[in-house]
DNA sequence: GACGCGTGGTC
DNA sequence: TGACCAAGCGT
């Protein structure tokens, strides 16, 4: 085991005098937004840049204030309000969620990691982000941001290759201070370190406060790993998926309320076969339904 | 453990 | 300009 420099006080100082400094002022940052306005902000935010979350967060907090609002609503409302932050089966997991909370736990977002984690669209990640930035728990908290940190600040890396659940979370719960309070800022302020300074694409060097004590940096910012050979996980692939198409269907259907025919689908995708497929797993998710006139919608409208 | 799952911005 | 990237989860 290597000495580790992010688990001393003078690294917590820094990074969190540069957070003081930099952090962005998102809303669900404000003290007064409760635990369920911060798990809505995790579960949009989950492969999607919060630049890009925080005009829908706020729709959705006006809109459904409690946990029993959202789970309330018609799925086809609710994937309609997600509109277009991508992977909308996460609004159909975060409606699930908020009929969970409201029937098992009084309308109120849990606080125990173990409870969180058995929510729908909550996985490890979003578990312990509610509980450290909701609850102020002093729990590890990771995502990429703070793996990618970790990896080349403590190792030399250039990024956070595969994840490894066990040992990065226990890797993280060592450098976090003692501190309940500071650890639960420690955290967060880890995490939009990685997100502004220690980015994956061009880190800004000139501007760490840990440049002096930075692996990666001190051994010239290597591009890969001697010993990985620089593996990165899997490169997602996009256009001329089934994921492309069923964007295209959902899209569709988004827009036309009371659905619309079979051939109105036909003309987004040329591949029969592909479209097909895509539109029955559609169907499966609980995204879209068919009518007994044959009329494809989003799930739950028409009726 | 590998894979499938959206969308738009960036260089 | 197309490849890369963005606070992961469920199977």
């Amino acid at each position: 085991m290597t000495t580790s420099y992010l688990s001393t006080p003078a690294a917590h100082q820094r990074i969190l005098s540069w957070f003081a400094e930099a952090r962005r002022p998102f809303p669900w940052r404000d003290p007064r937004t409760n635990a369920w306005g911060v798990l809505v902000s995790e579960v949009m935010s989950q492969q999607t840049p919060m630049t890009r979350v925080e005009p829908l967060w706020r729709d959705w907090m006006e809109r459904w204030p409690h946990p029993s609002d959202l789970g309330k609503e018609p799925t086809a409302e609710v994937v309609r309000a997600w509109g277009k932050l991508g992977y909308p089966r996460r609004a159909l997991r975060l409606r699930e969620c908020a009929q969970v909370v409201a029937a098992q736990y009084q309308d109120t977002v849990p606080r125990n990691v173990e409870t969180l984690l058995s929510l729908p669209g909550v996985g490890s990640y979003t578990a312990r982000a509610v509980a450290c930035f909701a609850y102020g728990d002093n729990v590890p908290v990771v995502d990429t941001n703070v793996r990618r940190v970790v990896a080349r600040v403590e190792h030399g890396k250039p990024d956070q290759g595969k994840p490894r659940e066990k040992a990065d979370l226990a890797e993280v719960a060592a450098l976090l201070p003692e501190d309940s309070a500071t650890g639960a800022r420690f955290s967060a302020a880890l995490m939009e370190f990685g997100a502004l300074v220690c980015t994956a694409r061009t880190p800004r060097c000139e501007e760490c406060v840990l440049s002096d004590a930075c692996a990666w940096l001190a051994a010239g910012k290597p591009v890969w790993d001697d010993d990985t050979h620089g593996r990165r996980p899997t490169p997602q692939k996009f256009t001329g998926t089934d994921r492309q198409v069923r964007g295209l269907l959902l899209d569709v259907v988004r827009e036309q309320p009371g659905g619309v025919k079979k051939a109105v689908l036909d003309m987004v995708w040329p591949d029969a076969i592909q479209r097909e497929r895509a539109l029955q797993s559609l169907l499966a998710d609980g995204l879209m339904e068919c009518s007994a006139a044959g009329l494809y919608g989003l799930a739950g409208e028409l009726s």
